[in-house]
DNA sequence: GTCAATGTAGACAGATCGGTCTCCTTCGTT
DNA sequence: AACGAAGGAGACCGATCTGTCTACATTGAC
């Protein structure tokens, strides 16, 4: 088992690096100090290791992020710890989450970028868990359905709109700025909210 | 001059697809019909030849977007022909610039993660264009600067937010959806503007 | 000590990688 | 016809790819 757990986190790191087929398994092996019979012992194929690590990750993020956001003492409030956890990552103050390189999930899918490759499921079920999350926080503020819909949605988008633009870019205020846009965003449902309760 | 067109459509094509490191310059050479000795006629390396196929795009696409957008009676009928561009896009129903497999600069700067590397300069470099395509049609809206570098750059994530939803989880209405909020956040300033003018 | 589980170093195999180079062909210009 | 530019087929090279397998070592339980 450790040395399942030992492999899985030096293919993470390079995979996510240098991208997963610029990386061949020789690598991982020679970093890790796994012998090749070994990681073939763990993962039938290189394939399975990819998915190892995606599946690593998520846990890792997920877990991560949930820690930076769940102790808020409301709704908004977790939704803006969202952005400020997203620029710590971005400007590399969090050193729980690896140094960063963009999102897995996105780079990933462009190399597995066919939508029914088991990869690529993979890191959709991820997008999707984070937006469950969001919509989680989202709910704790308005009882409206659709109105937890839309704004979970617009804040998933301006979230992995951020994350593109601090990749792509270098923008390392991405996350401080889609956090204002998002914070406007609510306020413009609590004044909806708020108006209607006048009515 | 012909046969470098067409190494580069070719090249574009699969890279696109597949990934730049999953697809090896003999895969390039078969589909294409060109011989190996005239692809590095043209090109030095197989990396110049990735630069080439970003440049390619770059101009391919962004050539479409002005075409999508720049006939609008006005700058926020241009930002929002700019989701309907997007959606024609997602939903494959525009053939003039490849069928959908995310954002060829995202995925591009996946597999070449580094900052600083020329290739994934080029990337960045598009970006920066296509922000400043969006400035250019916001400042047509607003003259004050604060005001247009703000909704622009959040435009902008809305836009990268959509395209990465739409890749990576398949969702096809991200483009609607991003547009809707785009529109909010327009209408909002317009109602400030109209506030500030009555004071 | 014995045995099974786990792990090691690395040889081996067929395939492909990026890039170099030989020999030849075609075409346009002079 | 001669020549140079452009291009073709594909052999060749050293390296690496993914995956298989041999021979051996270590460790913990009995």
């Amino acid at each position: 088992m450790e040395r399942r757990e030992q492999l899985v986190s030096v293919a993470f790191g390079l995979f996510y690096r240098y991208g997963v087929h610029a990386i061949g398994i020789n690598r991982v092996i020679a970093e890790s100090g796994v012998a090749k019979k070994t990681l073939y012992n763990h993962f039938p194929s290189k394939e399975a290791l990819v998915a190892a690590t995606v599946e690593y990750r998520d846990r890792q993020f997920s877990s991560w992020i949930e820690g930076r956001t769940q102790l808020a003492p409301d709704g908004q409030s977790a939704i803006l710890a969202l952005f400020d956890a997203l620029d710590d990552w971005f400007n590399e103050r969090e050193k729980l989450i690896h140094p960063f390189h963009g999102c897995y999930f996105i780079n990933v899918s462009a190399e597995f970028s066919d939508l029914n490759h088991p990869v690529h499921q993979q890191c959709a079920s991820h997008k999707r868990s984070m937006l469950g999350l969001i919509s989680g926080y989202i709910s704790q503020i308005f009882s409206d359905e659709k109105t937890v819909v839309t704004l979970s949605e617009a804040v998933a988008t301006l979230k992995e709109g951020a994350t593109v633009q601090a990749h792509v870019m270098g923008d390392l205020k991405a996350a401080v700025k889609a956090k204002a846009i998002a914070e406007e965003l609510l306020k413009a449902r609590f004044a909806d909210h708020a108006t209607a309760v006048l009515l």
